[in-house]
DNA sequence: GTGCCTCGAGTTCT
DNA sequence: CTCGAGGCAC
């Protein structure tokens, strides 16, 4: 593709001027969706473009506009979700209708029985009531979210980060587990979720058979050979031609669902066992060995049962996942940031191996934190061949007592990362490993904190390490996510003199990139297309990508929808230099205490982040926060709970609270707009009435709750 | 003051 | 994923 010059860094500027009312903008928005989703289908699958890549880009620029002047107005399918435009060789991304959460582990039996302890406390269950539990394996493979529409599959997502898949359709029709319709009479809209999976049989077979024909062509040594099963797995799905993923002998296994639709009333059951029951006889496969366990104990039983015929399954499992079994249960507990509260993964023990550590490197990472990390003699752990292994800090290197040249037992935490468990090597009393002084990179002074643990280097952005870590976090998947931009390509562009600071990453122009790649044409276009479409991006990874200690991407979300811009935090938390009512203000938002305050006026303090700060909106313009909560009689109140709750504990009704869009305070104030009072309560009712705040009791409080669903 | 719980930051490999 | 630490309830 052939992009023109990036557009003048005051076309957001001038915008204003030509915007539509409201409702021309939304048919406008709606027309585009349709019209670029054709110039990708048209561009990408068949290779046949109608217009021109400046054209192209134009649309995507005037869709970025309106999204910007009309957040409300932001489309399921808008283009814009569809990080990047698709780039040539990759698959195209698209927004999971429901996240797709990982789910809690757990390693012991202990760790069970409190997960269940826990949903019982949540709830509010009497101790005697028993707990019913799904138990099946934990297949290795991956996650997969398959849409049927009207008992038609009509799309299939990859778990990606949870919340923005790959599209994956084309190649999972070519999976013969899988149903094109489903049998029977399913909901309007079902999604069903569960693992693609290859069987150890097959990966060994296809192993051989990559072998071979690298041997037929003549050098069996350039063969392509997986890993293991999973890595199989996942190398055959995100294919970009669906016929190789159909000669790879790929299965399915169902275990949940996404998003169903009617709302009301079609979910097939009441039980997390009915669920699966009906889609098993949809026609799409579901584990033989999930079973409903009675409690905890029972689960466990089971647990031991699966981990005794592990080696006879045919296919590679990682654990045992349990479920609440009852839906309602599981609509009440809810899910924390990024796991259901209803279901926990008992993993089986982590696999460990021997090896040695040859020499202990320095790593310094955005916060000039210095990390001691292990490079190992190559060894495989669980599938995987590892060589790096993180130390963390000197206090571990000091438990653990390595040196150079120790062998150590690895084991791969989670089955993710790699861990030094154990260090083999107890010879006389050595001289200690010592951490440097001076930092690695810049040769600041690196220097231990009063009370803290990590030693970091004081070089700030004089340090080049972290300047470039920086950039890489602001173009990380959690921040803008710029897709085509990694660190590799950050590093080359910094270490040429194109980028400086984040706001460079916009003025990147298609002759500098060319002048970098020969027949870069598709690369380049691509490339600008993707931060072309992030010019007015989410106000939340927006903030977290500045990368403001202690701001992660909870606080950043929490601070935006406080303060509703990002421009606000900004403005509130320069202020609060000088000002104890602006740092009070900031004080006062859920989550942030007096350390988070501190770290926020302090960047803003700092004068070279306010230069980057000002740059970066002359070039970018952060929507507005949009809350995806539900309208409510109590939305954008303060509220505080008070005594005790009969139906309720005191996690969910805050959790409910928030779900329609309320504060949850500790203690009455004037700034509180309602009080929900139990049996009990003392000195904060009082505080009400004086202060003549609203009091309702447990049973309004659920009125209001229902009314808003 | 103490003890959760949640969040942030850094991390592996394909 | 794990660790340390900040925030907040008790």
């Amino acid at each position: 593709m052939i992009t023109a010059a990036p557009p003048p860094s005051d076309c957001r500027m001038t915008a204003p001027a030509d915007l539509p009312d409201e409702a021309t903008a939304a048919a406008e928005l709606e027309r585009l969706a349709a019209e670029i989703a054709r110039h990708n289908r048209l561009y990408h699958t068949e290779d046949a473009p109608e217009i021109s890549d400046a054209e192209y880009d134009a649309l995507m620029r005037r869709n970025a506009v309106l999204e910007a002047a009309y957040p409300q107005l932001i489309r399921a399918d808008s283009p814009s979700r569809q990080v990047g435009a698709a780039p040539a060789g990759h698959l195209a991304k698209v927004a999971h209708a429901r996240a797709m959460m990982s789910l809690e582990n757990a390693f012991s039996a202990e760790e069970v029985s409190e997960f269940v302890a826990r949903a019982r406390r949540f709830l509010s269950l009497a101790a005697d009531e028993p707990v019913a539990l799904t138990a099946e394996p934990k297949i290795d493979g991956l996650s997969c979210s398959l849409r049927y529409e009207r008992g038609q599959l009509v799309q299939a997502l990859t778990r990606g980060d949870g919340a923005v898949g790959e599209d994956v359709t084309a190649n999972v029709r070519t999976i013969g587990d899988i149903p094109e319709r489903l049998s029977g009479s399913a909901p309007a809209v079902f999604e069903i979720r569960g693992e693609v999976y290859m069987a150890k049989a097959d990966f060994v077979a296809l192993n051989a058979r990559l072998l071979a024909e690298a041997e037929a062509a003549g050098d069996a040594s350039k063969a392509r050979q997986f890993a293991n099963p999973r890595n199989a797995a996942a190398g055959s799905l995100r294919q970009k031609d669906a016929s190789v993923t159909a000669s790879r002998p790929l299965r399915f296994l169902a275990h949940g669902w996404g998003e169903v639709l009617p709302a009301a009333g079609a979910i097939p059951g009441d039980t997390q066992l009915d669920v699966m029951h009906a889609i098993a006889d949809w026609g799409v496969p579901v584990s033989d060995l999930l079973i409903r366990a009675a409690d905890a104990d029972a689960a466990l039983a089971h647990y031991a049962r699966i981990e005794a015929a592990r080696a006879e399954l045919p296919f590679d499992i990682d654990g045992v996942v349990y479920k609440v079994d009852r839906l309602d249960w599981q609509a009440r507990l809810g899910a924390v940031a990024r796991a259901p509260r209803w279901a926990l993964a008992h993993k089986f023990p982590a696999e460990r191996a021997q090896t040695t550590l040859e020499r202990i490197d320095i790593q310094v990472g955005r916060t000039g934190k210095l990390t001691p990390v292990a490079r190992l003699t190559p060894v495989t752990v669980g599938g995987v061949v590892v060589t790096n292994a993180t130390l963390h800090n000197a206090d571990e290197i000091e438990r653990l007592g390595v040196r150079p040249g120790d062998r150590v037992v690895l084991q791969r935490a989670g089955d993710v990362i790699p861990q030094i468990v154990e260090n083999l090597t107890r010879d006389a009393p050595r001289a200690p490993w010592t951490f440097p002084t001076r930092c690695p990179e810049c040769d600041s002074d690196a220097v231990r904190e009063e009370g803290e643990v990590d030693i970091r280097c004081t070089g700030g952005l004089i340090c080049p390490a972290q300047r470039i870590e920086r950039l890489r976090h602001f173009v990380s998947r959690g921040a803008l996510d710029i897709e085509g931009l990694g660190l590799k390509q950050i590093e080359d562009f910094f270490h040429d003199g194109l980028i400086h600071g984040p706001a460079d990453i916009f003025r990147l122009s298609e002759e500098q990139l060319l002048a970098r790649k020969k027949d870069g044409r598709v690369w380049a276009a691509n490339l600008l297309a993707a931060i072309e479409a992030k010019r007015a991006p989410d106000p939340a990874r927006f903030l977290f990508g500045l990368g403001i200690r202690h701001v992660g991407s909870v606080t950043a979300r929490d601070l935006v929808k406080a303060f509703g811009t990002v421009e606000k935090v900004a403005e509130v938390a320069t202020r609060a230099a000088a000002e104890p009512e602006a740092r009070a203000e900031l004080e006062a938002v859920d989550g942030i205490g007096p350390v988070v305050a501190e770290a926020l006026i302090d960047f803003f303090a700092e004068e070279h982040n306010r230069i980057a700060w000002a740059d970066l909106l002359s070039q970018v313009r952060p929507m507005p926060f949009v809350s995806e909560q539900r309208d409510s009689a109590v939305s954008g109140q303060t509220l505080v709970f008070t005594g005790s709750m009969e139906t309720l504990s005191r996690d969910e009704a805050k959790a409910q609270a928030e779900m329609l869009g309320a504060r949850v305070a500790g203690s009455v104030s004037a700034r509180t707009d309602l009080v929900i009072a139990g049996p009990g309560a003392g000195s904060k009712l009082k505080k009400a009435a004086e202060l003549g705040i609203r009091v309702i009791d447990e049973a309004e409080w659920a009125a209001i709750v229902a009314a808003a669903r």
